[in-house]
DNA sequence: CATGAATGAGAATTCATTCAT
DNA sequence: TATGAATGAATTCTCATTCAT
């Protein structure tokens, strides 16, 4: 007898997910030109059609990756209670947003190699500008009740220095200092390091 | 009769600058994978063969880009004098480094590409890592002057600083507030903005 | 619905075929470096791509030849029965020898093409050693029971009568007086001529 | 001033004679493809415009090579006197046989790689048959001198002998018990072996 | 929904040959 | 006569994508 309709959906769904937890850390270990779909189809245990029925062409997967991420880190966002101090948020979303990038530093670094390159396809500029004005959109009442003149820029010079400290961590591996870094820069927003 | 040996250096000189001249732009602009030899070939106006003629292979290549631009931007750091004060010297190299930033983008682009790939080659960290040690040198002292208590780690810190600011500017261009963030900087160092 | 695993096996096993198919007159005619991957594909009418579907480059079809041909020829060792005399099987193999040569000249233009490169493959010489060796085998007994003193050195004379026969005949085509040579060879081991 | 005609003539021998010196070893060491009209212009102490000077292509050279070889080993082959006995002449000629493959294996080699081509150049082949016929020439009267029935097939028989010594020699190197073989081949002459 | 065989457009690299001087 | 810069076709190999089933 032919699968139910919810049958289906539910298989269909099982497998991108395959496809998308195949795709994940092979983009963000090789980077994503280094990743064949064959790999990719491989990895997830599925045929390299599959692939095709799930996802027009491969920047498509790395959009879908992309947005699964998303949705993954948002929640990370929302970790802190309404009833945190700014301070202790502030305190927090440091710590994250350090330790997300030493636990995926391949993803960081497909961050920042797509951010740089001039002809990535627009959608994927969408997607991370995106980021970007989410994060934004979370930090600033961050800054605006810490008291600062300016909070938009204030949260993009914060955001510069999680990306320099990124980079740094991503060319210099073990021999980057990361901790006292983290402390500097707690301590230029006064936040006592443990 | 041949050619003079110096007609011929000139003329060889002359195509390996057009290949040069050629590669950079797009090993910025689409990074070193997505450069292919026959667009650098195309873009320089000469054959696929004449690049091999004048390099081994593509890495080869990018590290002659590289020591080429070295050449040229290294001048840029021997700019103060000795007789200034930790001070002012500080605010010149902030200001030299923001500058450089902005007048050359493309270079900056490539650095944090190259400085990204894992892989590209052994040669070119040790020119990173040269590039690197040079600052390194230059503004320990300063630190150290300037009574910081772990002054390299310092000039790690101000160096993210750097790193993020033109992460930021590459990827926003125009939209990047960047007097602001350069402001933002020299304050966390007491420094009087103009 | 997908191909079943039977109907894709059996594909691929043919177009597996027609590849080596191809490869096979292509490597023994014009010998394994002036050989190109596109003319065997354009001989076998399938893609180059497909050919790397098959193989992981082009010195493993040189190998898939050698070995498909080895399946097929190695039952020609297998005739002589044990109660024949030591005489009679000498007569025998010399007879099967140039049969087979005769039969097979492709073949045995790229076996001697082969065992003349140097650089080929580790993993082939392997295998040819692995022929020579079988052939020892079989004849060194055979050497040992007409009472030769050093049967080992004896196989490998008379194996060089072989292959420099077999080289006559390559290089000489029709001209080459063949029966003479072969009565010449028989009648050096006391085997009368037909 | 200018040249004289026979400096000029002087000058282009000797230019003429550097490459085919160059070339000759190259081609004996790696062969025919491999050895690149760059390697040899390098080797020659000349440019690679020159070689198109004194030949048209690379096939010329390897024929010019080939011609060059020919008149020396004529010269090797005068070398017995017209007083000597068949039975030493035959002795020697299987020395200096035996010899010239031990010493000049690659070229050999490449001497049999060329017979075995089916598309070698048409003047390649006049001069391999050249070589041949030219022994030929030299052997039928010994055989004939010793009382063979059909000199012409004996020749062919011993150049087959020969070759697959030779065969032997280049593949199995240091391994092959080349002194056996000669003894071996000396003794079916009832020549005495030292 | 699913398969994997097949394609074809490039990728880097090599090299015989030409040509301006 | 002599140079070596320059060309372009060919080579091996990769991979996103298509398609028959």
């Amino acid at each position: 007898m032919p699968r139910t309709p919810e049958q289906n959906k539910s298989i269909k769904a099982q497998s991108r997910k395959a496809i998308l937890d195949a795709a994940f850390p092979l983009f963000s270990k090789h980077g994503f030109d280094k990743t064949s779909m064959a790999t990719i189809a491989k990895e997830a245990g599925v045929s390299k059609g599959l692939i095709y029925h799930h996802f027009d062409n491969k920047v498509d997967v790395l959009i879908a990756v992309f947005d699964n991420l998303m949705e993954q880190s948002s929640e990370v966002w929302d970790v802190f209670g309404e009833d945190e101090s700014a301070h202790d948020r502030l305190l927090k979303m440091i710590d994250i947003s350090i330790l997300f990038t030493k636990g995926n530093p391949e993803w960081v670094r497909l961050l920042i190699q797509l951010a740089l390159q001039e002809d990535v396809v627009e959608s994927l500029h969408d997607h991370i500008s995106a980021i970007r004005s989410n994060k934004l959109q979370l930090m600033i009442p961050l800054f605006e009740e810490l008291g600062y003149d300016d909070p938009e820029a204030e949260v993009l010079y914060i955001g510069a220095k999680f990306d320099g400290i990124a980079l740094g961590l991503l060319s210099m591996k073990e021999d980057y200092p990361l901790e006292k870094m983290v402390n500097r820069l707690k301590s230029e927003y006064n936040l006592k390091t443990q």
